[in-house]
DNA sequence: TTAAAAACTTTGCCTTGGCTAAATTTTGTT
DNA sequence: AACAAAATTTAGCCAAGGCAAAGTTTTTAA
């Protein structure tokens, strides 16, 4: 493979690891709002397994991706823009996890498979498995 | 989904992430000995389309994790443990590839999304994966 | 209502993985 | 052999994403 085809995969690669954090909270805070009716700061750390500077640093990042609207001591809004991008996630998400369990793996192996992979399909793969668990 | 178990979840992709690097490095390191005979920082670079001091200080890190030998100004080799590594990098690889391929997308899309995947796999599904493709 | 607990923020630190610019060493060419 | 080019290294910078410790605000409970 050439070197300039290479750089360009492995490039694809280091900017999906620049969104993933992102994607994980937008994602993470919707599901809160929609299980508890509020995203904080000390749920999202207990979820993500860190701890709360951590989690306070990265909602100042997407405060200023605009991603998300929060007052201080106050809990945690998706913007409109903020909420599409968790729509998306959640969506791709499911089709990830649902064809890794269409493929006999167990649902908190494909859950968890999910995760990781999600960031890192492109949309013809993403094709693909949708096609093979709509069938 | 408790929070200890998706605390878990996500520990495990932050782990993942940390060796994604070396994993990488090691992997093209070995094929670059296998194409051109010897892995050299200029090459290393090219491949990654990054620049030759982000070379060299990750070269630092494989050597401290004694995953590689170089001496200054000398080309890169593996040790024994790093030759295992991008073994077994491959091997997963492969796989991932393979499978994606046999799923019915194109060669160059498999592989770069293989590139991406292959990290975030646990050992059941890459065996699921296998078992698919040598059906 | 007031004290304790919980949650949030600030501060300051660390590593990873990028970069540019400049210095050094090796390699190649005349 | 000497000079030019290429490769490597060093130095210094940055952002992301983690941490602990300590301070502040809000909430809860006595």
């Amino acid at each position: 493979m050439s070197a300039d085809i290479s750089a360009a995969k492995f490039e694809r690669i280091r900017k999906a690891h620049q969104s993933e954090v992102m994607e994980d909270y937008v994602e993470m805070i919707a599901d809160l709002i929609d299980e508890i009716g509020e995203a904080r700061a000390v749920d999202l750390a207990a979820r993500f397994g860190v701890t709360s500077p951590t989690v306070n640093a990265t909602i100042q990042r997407l405060q200023r991706e605009r991603l998300v609207e929060t007052r201080p001591y106050r809990s945690i809004f998706l913007t409109d823009e903020g909420a599409k991008l968790a729509q998306s996630c959640k969506e791709r998400h499911r089709i990830v996890r649902d064809f890794l369990v269409m493929m006999g793996l167990p649902e908190d192996i494909a859950d968890a498979d999910a995760e990781g992979m999600e960031h890192h399909i492109s949309e013809q793969t993403l094709s693909v498995f949708q096609k093979a668990i709509s069938k």
